[in-house]
DNA sequence: CTGACAATACCCACAGGCAGGTAATTTTAT
DNA sequence: ATAAAATTACCTGCCTGTGGGTATTGTCAG
């Protein structure tokens, strides 16, 4: 008996790659490609009826975003294999990725081989991530290890006041209180985001989305 | 006699992507890729030994800003008609390619037929542009109706280290400048944000997109 | 009830940022 | 070649922010 055939379906809005992925895939013996998809149109048919294997799943979709989309995959089949194929290199999106179920990730700029190598490993089950991925999970950054900074009602509103131009002085008449008081909740946030001044601070503040 | 064979280089460095792009064009006829290049490593002899008609330039490039790398191309060989190939969609880079003496600039996910002919129309001396291209310079954002702070060079790099927290010394220290100089640059940046000071400024330049 | 955390307020000393200029030199664009 | 822009540098004085503390009241969950 002949060993079935590996069905691959690919979700990916630029043309280019579809090409790119479908030609490397199909000069690969016992892969063969389903369909490709550049929005969600139709996919879900197609993965029942085809009886898809692994989904190749780009997360950097015009509408759905595609973790929402992985989910539901994983919820409706199970056993569909989805790869994702990105560029997004912040630990959080792929972290949140496997969260939502996907069997691997890989970054855009993978290499041929660590593509087609990926896609094997992930039918025995197994994680797979992509050189640099590997790099990214294992090093998390200072702040992924501090943990997301916690921060107190009082503070985001003096942070937002702050952000917008104004001095510990005009913060506290706004807000009816002693300038010496704004000024050790400054100094409260500098410490909880470990960082030196103002400046450092709403940079890392937008990098959280507090502002 | 026959028509001559239009050369192409191709530079990207997601392998996936030049894997599409080189078998979409081998499969026009009167095209040939003659060489494709993850960085600019050996580029310049390649584009003089192989006499290149086309360069497919992707501007996100790891080291080189790949627009710098268009102008150095451009004052090298200014017969050398060059595509740019970006997932970037701010006019502001798109205009500043355009400047750097790009042909054309396609977005990635500009379809197959769209890529085809913007190559063979570059080389009637054409400047072509994908469909979303020309709608973004044709409908200026709103941030380019307020204008969009121009800033320079200098500027940013101090705007980085600003966001770091550093202050004026260490960054003149580190520049090599007077610190009279960073405060300068500094007091020249909060007037042309129109910012109070530095928490603002910094607000205003990740809004911005300049951190 | 009690302990942790938030919010308030204060002190001192010094470094750093800001406002308001001026001006020479170098680079870049036309 | 020349004008415009960028980069460099300086001055004075004043206000703000920062570092390293302490301390009193609320407030809320265990």
């Amino acid at each position: 008996m002949k060993k079935a055939d590996i069905h691959i379906a690919i979700v990916e809005d630029h043309p280019i790659v579809v090409e790119g992925l479908k030609n490397m895939l199909d000069k690969e013996t016992g892969f063969v490609v389903t369909g490709t998809f550049g929005d969600t149109e139709g996919l879900m048919e197609h993965i029942a009826e085809k009886a898809v294997d692994v989904l190749l799943l780009d997360i950097s979709l015009p509408q759905d975003s595609g973790l929402e989309l992985c989910k539901a995959i994983r919820l409706a089949w199970p056993d569909v294999a989805i790869l994702i194929l990105s560029n997004h290199t912040e630990r959080s999106i792929i972290m949140q990725a496997i969260q939502n179920g996907a069997k691997g990730y890989l970054l855009k700029n993978a290499s041929v081989q660590e593509i087609i190598k990926a896609i094997r490993a992930t039918l025995t089950g197994q994680l797979v991530y992509s050189r640099e991925v590997q790099q990214i999970i294992a090093q998390p950054s200072k702040r992924d290890l501090l943990g997301i900074t916690p921060i107190t009602k009082r503070e985001k509103q003096i942070l937002q006041m702050i952000a917008e131009g104004k001095t510990s002085v005009q913060i506290a008449e706004e807000l009816f209180l002693s300038n010496l008081t704004v000024e050790t909740h400054r100094k409260n946030m500098l410490q909880k985001f470990g960082v030196k001044n103002t400046a450092e601070l709403i940079l890392e503040a937008t990098r959280q989305r507090l502002l």
